[in-house]
DNA sequence: TCCTCAGTAATTGTCCTACAAATTTGAAAA
DNA sequence: TTTTCAAATTTGTAGGACAATTACTGAGGA
């Protein structure tokens, strides 16, 4: 079977804000971007209502829609008189999709996040793969197989990154709980940022594939303990350069 | 030091959707509610916003504001001349304040999602009490030892809860990881289904004082080994008993 | 100098109307 | 039957008016 295609997981290019396509999506992404970009720190007051539609170009009715949507996620909090303040971090909803996704991943102050989010990781990903390797169908197990040999360094980022992935967001599917499956949106971010903030040298690459792999292997056999252990020590070695590349970069 | 108040861990009565208090939050509130609850099953369309200005009492504005903030948490999607149409469910963004609020305790139509709650729970509570055993503050340590001793029976179900949110609160915000922090919803969730849908008999009170008295001395000593073991215990006996009650309530 | 209090101004909240854009529907035509 | 095109319907955007609330200002008095 040499014919499959290399370049066979695609990255989710389409981000997913349920929001329809048009100005107030938009206005809705460049203002959440801002914010979790510390543009606007705590406590900060946006502009004025009237004075984002003189910048943003649009009407006062997109302008509400899109700070109530915010104001949804946690972001900002409005009063009469006042203004839209940014609420403190703590209330951000951080397991938002869009919220996870609007953080800055080339920027050095989210490094604190990704590293929270790494060592969510570590609690959860060991029991999802225990829970995968019991409750996965037949193509979901096909899928974690081919995604993990799919990690091919020559292939180019992007196309590691998709299978890398595919190979966690399907083993977190195939858990058959519906909540941990939300989770793969903080993989998605962390791998963006990790990816973003270093190159991974063609041994490291290769171990990685076969520590993939190897989870992979063991959840098709359905042994649930091997396949939490050995995802367990593959987040445990990932934990390890994640701390160091967040400590490089905080001290910048 | 037998004067300290009853009384002391009080409900968080007031919810907080980070709406401010007026129609947009009401209507918010309400749609969001009547989603979560089935009124719309996934796939239906939603009363016109014409039907919703007459029915809900409030303008065209209001309705459109509260439509995008659902949008946001992906229960709805709109389109042109197609209406809003409710969202499959693992488009929700299901680990969202709001969502998790809105289902309601006393229908057996989410129990299914109570028991993978409980699964989730099982998960990271443990986790989060080892992290609290060695990142707690003073002041963390003797409250979640005053909340689990403030489990009293006696004192009335409004109060029992009131204690034990607080201590399985204040240990994720022990934990130190944000993300894991806010957890704390779904967990306030579970509880109200559980206290609502059974009454624990005496002697089980009695039981799950003692084991969350064990957690909080366990964390209170340092232990972490200790009270991750101990936490997982509780958590297991839990678990036995939401999967009866699941059970129960399903098959009804 | 400092405090009190009432008035004023500023900002978001709600309501309303009008029109644009898109897409389903249905009828007409090939 | 299929295709094409027009019409009707529903959400999207714009913009104006006023209400409600509260931060700010300044006058007056202690």
């Amino acid at each position: 079977m040499d014919n499959k295609k290399r370049n066979f997981f695609e990255l989710p290019d389409k981000v997913l804000t349920s929001l329809p396509t048009g100005a107030v999506k938009d206005t809705v992404e460049h203002l959440g971007k801002k914010i979790a970009h510390g543009d606007y720190p705590t406590g900060a007051v946006l502009p004025r209502e009237d004075e984002l539609v003189d910048s943003l170009g649009v009407s006062r009715t997109v302008v509400r829609e899109a700070i109530k949507v915010l104001c949804g996620k946690g972001l900002i909090r409005t009063a009469r008189r006042y203004g839209s303040r940014v609420c403190p971090f703590d209330d951000w909803n951080l397991l938002d999709p869009d919220v996870i996704r609007w953080h800055d991943p080339k920027s050095p102050q989210t490094a604190r996040i990704y590293a929270e989010a790494t060592d969510l990781r570590l609690i959860f990903e060991p029991e999802a793969a225990a829970l995968a390797a019991v409750n996965a169908s037949r193509s979901q197990r096909d899928t974690i197989l081919a995604a993990a040999r799919a990690i091919h360094p020559l292939d180019g980022q992007s196309s590691m990154i998709g299978a890398d992935y595919m190979f966690h967001a399907t083993i977190l599917q195939a858990s058959g709980n519906q909540m941990l499956s939300q989770l793969q949106n903080l993989i998605y971010a962390v791998m963006l940022f990790s990816y973003a903030a270093s190159q991974r040298t063609p041994p490291e690459e290769k171990v990685a594939r076969r520590n993939h792999v190897g989870v992979a292997e063991a959840i098709d056999s359905g042994d649930a303990e091997l396949a939490r252990g050995r995802m367990r020590d593959m987040l445990v070695l990932n934990k390890a350069m994640a701390d160091k590349l967040v400590a490089s970069t905080l001290q910048e």
